[in-house]
DNA sequence: CCCTACATAGAAAGCGCTTGCTGCACCGTT
DNA sequence: AACGGTGCAGCAAGCGCTTTCTATGTAGGG
């Protein structure tokens, strides 16, 4: 019923593995030849059988991204630059590759189930974005099946996400949460804030401490005192921002700034102060973290960290297709860039 | 070296076939035997091997998910209620599918090979999202390769998008993208607008041409002035947004409204009004379409159309997974609904 | 004019899995 | 005691492609 290959090669008078050899143009063919089959191809309008043909030559053109969530352009952004660069139609290469986004929700053993299906489909590479999950035992298991499908030949590439520990020859593209956590903090104490609130992601996830770590590493270093009353852990969403944010001001009134774990999570705190009857910055300054398309219309616009999610995205599915070196030991950092804006000025009575 | 089934089959002391039947569980095997084999899989960490079950079985369990933008959070909603009801890892059906995201980036080409890539991969469905482009030889060729994909056992189905041409026995569930503009515009000549600058999306997408057909009928229906002078197109970004608006202001200064295309676009007219020194809806009122989550965190918060995307996301999930009946005639018309908030107001003077 | 070299095309052996059919116990019937 | 069922397991034939190895035709070199 469907069109095979031999189907082809008879028409064009050719044996199925001249066919094949056409089709995948690494072999020599004689252009006569060749026109013959191509024309053949087109009027039986055939269509390779991916499955077989990943069978036979043991590899896929499928490319797995693991994105925490689909629905947020933090990933959105990514996954998009990683597809552009890997190839697949109106991708820059060659070859037609297949991404296949997963979405894990951040869960781990949703991780892991998706990584085994891309281990099973055989897959030509792996994209993994996003903070990792503090786990031991998951983080152990993730890098068992990280080294598995690396000695099955598909190539792993970890994209705003710590290094796997050593053994998995993953390579890593890491965004330096710390410093740009950092980079906030100093500038709002440069302001003059003293009495900040943090709302920080989910507890176990790597992206969340790191950036805690940086807002901490700046207070320590300008002797402005830390209470951790004035930390609040939440999900990376704008209703956990939200109602974080009503909770600090519950526990501390006096508060002068609000850090936000990210943008999304900003626009939640902005809201709510907003609700609370209190103005931006006059009363409140608030930061974010990842400069997302619509952190710039935000009124005021949000002072945020710009991380190149783009240009990373890109790179990633770059080494994903070993058409761009690894960094050296496998390891590159990237750096955000603070972006001073609207939400952020000095506190009252400065 | 990578374990096969066969070398599960000799470890478990059972045939091959014994132990695909364990495995796919679609055949009677004695509970002692399935117990023998299951043990023998988690002692070898035997994974099976994608494209050759698929060759063998004629299907494959990937889901092709076709969107215009992945870091748009109108695909990126829709595409996670898809993957999270086709029985990915913790969708809620037992077989695990992998999604497959792919990025049209809008371009009809970019969507015709896609489909091809999918038709190559033997995809269970296909799902696609977003407007169509109105291009007769375009649509004729995409109408032909999915009547190709169901022709071939791929189900189809379109969400967001007008029903594809009788022949193709896709399902659709399409948004009243008129009925929403309708909606809205009704809103505003109700506030006592008169003057309304309407910015659309690109000329050739059916979406962009429903909902100005809805803004058009409620003029028309209402007998309020229709200048083609206030009609200005663009691409669905905030960018084109922003630009349009100024290009509005300079051809009829005395706009009262502006109704965009979209949410994203929608905030790109505020961000233009409010550098222009008018202030929202004081001096112009602004309306978007979607409701997408930032929405409401502009200042003021924009009056839209809720898209329930979320929810046909999901029912075009299972739709695809043959878990919901199709509708009648195969086609659903969804709804949307008036959010009115800050961003409208009365025009002055009024 | 024969021999070696090169360029191309074909034959055929899988790749790892699924599945229709066959085989064989064991059981309840007549 | 012979027989048809029924329940499980195995055999073996592919699924459609890739690729190694071999065969052939042609062109040059001696």
């Amino acid at each position: 019923m469907t069109v095979t290959l031999a189907d082809v090669a008879v028409r064009a008078q050719v044996s199925p593995a001249t066919v094949s050899r056409v089709l995948n143009g690494n072999y020599p063919v004689a252009a006569s030849t060749r026109e013959r089959v191509l024309r053949a191809v087109d009027e039986l309008d055939y269509v390779l059988n991916g499955p077989a043909s990943a069978l036979a030559a043991a590899t896929s053109d499928l490319v797995g991204i693991l994105v925490n969530d689909i629905a947020d352009p933090f990933f959105g952004i990514m996954a998009g630059a990683v597809q552009s660069e890997i190839g697949g139609p109106g991708g820059r290469a060659g070859g037609e590759r297949l991404a296949v986004v997963c979405n894990t929700g951040g869960s781990p053993e949703r991780e892991l189930t998706y990584l085994t299906l891309l281990q099973r489909q055989r897959a030509a590479a792996v994209v993994l974005t996003g903070g990792a999950v503090e786990d031991t035992a998951h983080a152990a298991a993730v890098a068992t099946k990280l080294r598995k499908l690396a000695a099955a030949g598909t190539r792993v590439v970890l994209c705003g996400r710590p290094p796997a520990p050593a053994g998995t020859d993953a390579v890593a593209l890491t965004f330096d949460n710390r410093g740009g956590g950092q980079l906030l903090t100093e500038h709002l104490i440069g302001l003059g804030h003293r009495r900040m609130g943090y709302i920080a992601g989910p507890e176990e996830r790597t992206t969340t401490r790191h950036r805690l770590e940086g807002h901490r590493d700046a207070l320590a270093a300008h002797g402005v005192p830390d209470d951790p009353a004035w930390t609040v852990h939440g999900r990376y969403d704008r209703r956990a921002g939200y109602e974080a944010t009503l909770e600090l001001l519950r526990r501390e009134p006096g508060l002068t700034a609000v850090v936000a774990a990210n943008d999304t999570v900003a626009l939640g705190a902005c809201a709510a102060l907003r609700d609370s009857g209190l103005r931006i910055p006059d009363d409140v300054s608030v930061v974010g973290f990842d400069d997302l398309p619509f952190s710039i219309d935000a009124v005021p616009a949000l002072t945020t960290v710009r991380l190149p999610l783009a240009d990373a995205g890109a790179r990633a599915g770059r080494l994903a297709m070993g058409r761009e070196e690894a960094p050296p030991d496998g390891i590159a950092q990237i750096r955000g860039e603070l972006m001073v804006r609207g939400s952020t000025g000095a506190p009252k009575g400065v």
